[in-house]
DNA sequence: ATGAAAGCGCTAACAA
DNA sequence: TTGTTAGCGCTTTCAT
């Protein structure tokens, strides 16, 4: 077994309490004699407070719950990195888990965080509709739900970015490069980013009296594939279109693929514009022109918003951050 | 506050005892009316045992840490994903920390999770050569390191790659397409992995009879920016290639950007193959030809060999996994 | 078939 | 300035 705080009092001849106050800064009273003995034994031994039972005490463990769709896909490592580095300097740790939208597990999950005891939870909700505030409600769980938007007074906070503007911005750019005709491949209608995203689309295509066309709007996954295939359809029906908007870069990276296949060359045939800004944007062929979500400052708000939550609660209400994109040009348009 | 054993019990008109043998399934010598009442009222509130309390007495958190460089770094997403799949399924939770290949950020992350009493870590270690035996010795820490070999009486077990075979199939490859002066873009010099590669290519080029020149190889980071400026000194300095192995993909994308910048074409002039398989390698122009690691099964078997270890620790010696790579044929050769 | 009680390693109120 | 002690919520041994 390792030591124990009783282990260091014995050898110091001191109480427990001497040197849990020592070690928990608050050994005002302690006289510079013991401190530094005690210290010295500490350091020599390279002992640490067992958090195990001083979490079962003091009811803190000092760790936080990401809980994201997947790591995997390119638009989470780098919120989790973001989470982890400001988790990490606020003195948390960060348990990670991966839900593939799927309901079910997500409440796996919460159920697990809430067991172990964590101090809150950031959640990226799955676009399935349905919410856990249940099990938020009852464990009492500080919650920070991050990038997708729901209302829900289990939700402590929330840190959003402004789809609406995200939008705006990119069709206005392919707007001002002579753009008229420009495809919106879409993602889960009944998300309120996409909404906002749809909205935004419109905006920039009224205030250019342009006229907006449902027809041009089409609605699937964030994959390349939908990309691909979107571009292959439109393409068979002979719509005309010099310019697509894409809901993330993937779904950019699909269309380009389609449209090199059919001899479409970007951007001189068409303008292709991504979200997200993925690293790979940068090494598409050409390189992406995409709306650039702050996604390492996503998770570092997220974190540091549930941290000051966790601290002092607020009774009523909850806390809004939203946080602005950017439109990266570069050679799709 | 939550609801506690205690409480349940009291609610139940039975000891703590009895709920706690309940909960843990070791109820054989419950009656089943008793059991039945149990565990209605702890549905009904959805009561979970806490598990800080638990861990206290059982000396089991059921957390294992993930240590690697960087979620951001495109090599470990999947490996993250693998071991957090693993770990969900075994019953751990997965706490990430991100090194940045740095030595004090290891120490401090170690020193962390030992302190939250993890049952147990998976160790991407930095290249810098030195290791912390020290703190997992004295900490007693069950360790599985993963990727990057080391040999220390501390380390528990190992999942590695076979290095040398991934880069024989590589450059034989790179040979049976009829290339002869095959540059090699390596990494950290002093690190095993790249050793074994070095090894693995001048092999290849023994195999079939064709002189190894050492002013091939060049070392440098797992960066876009060293492919790319390698080959463009390499062409500033017009020695003769026809072929490039690089020691990652990034360096690869780097490489073919530098390629096409000089008007070379791949893979009609120049070929290229890279490794890992990043999801990027499917997009690059041209497709990369890549030797994959199997990414996922390396975070999955680590935790699943830490669990064996936890549960049943090795006397002596260590557990060693080794896994096999695979070329993944594209359009870069 | 069920329960009482000790103890895991710590914090903090209180006493000395 | 330092120490005694109760108790956090649980598991487990031993009685009953």
């Amino acid at each position: 077994m390792s030591l124990t705080i009783k282990d260091i009092a014995n050898k110091a001849g001191v109480s427990i309490t001497t040197v849990s106050k020592i070690l928990n800064n608050k050994a005002d009273d302690i006289s510079d004699p013991t401190k530094k003995r005690v210290m010295q034994i500490v350091k020599k031994e390279n002992f640490t407070l067992n958090s195990v039972a001083r979490s079962l005490k003091t009811k803190k463990t000092h760790i936080m719950g990401l809980i994201i769709p997947d790591i995997t896909n390119p638009f989470f490592p780098e919120i989790a990195r973001g989470a982890e580095d400001a988790a990490s300097e606020l003195g948390y740790s960060l348990i990670i888990c991966n839900t593939d939208d799927s309901y079910e597990k997500e409440r796996k999950y919460i159920n697990i965080l809430a067991q172990k005891m964590v101090d809150g939870v950031i959640f990226i909700p799955s676009l399935t509709g349905k919410f856990h505030s249940d099990v938020f409600t009852k464990r009492k769980l500080p919650l920070v739900v991050l990038d997708r938007n729901f209302d829900y007074s289990c939700i402590w906070g929330k840190v959003m970015v402004d789809n609406f503007c995200g939008a705006y911005e990119a069709v206005s750019y392919l707007i001002s490069k002579g753009h008229k005709d420009i495809l919106f491949l879409s993602a889960f209608k009944e998300h309120k980013n996409s909404q906002e995203r749809y909205e935004g689309y419109k905006k920039a295509l009224e205030d250019n009296n342009i006229e907006f066309n449902e027809q041009n709007v089409v609605y699937g996954k964030y994959k390349s594939q939908f990309g691909y295939e979107s571009i292959k359809n439109f393409v068979k029906e002979k719509k005309r279109f010099t310019a697509v908007f894409c809901a993330n870069d993937m779904i950019a990276v699909g269309a380009i693929q389609a449209l090199k296949e059919l001899s479409l060359k970007v951007p001189d045939d068409v303008g292709v514009v991504g979200y997200d800004d993925i690293q790979m944007a940068r090494y598409t062929d050409p390189p992406l022109t995409t709306v650039s979500q702050p996604k390492y400052d996503m998770g570092r708000l997220a974190v540091e918003m549930l941290a000051e939550l966790i601290k002092k609660p607020k009774k009523k209400g909850q806390l809004v951050q939203t946080l602005e994109s950017k439109l990266i040009v570069r050679k799709s348009v």
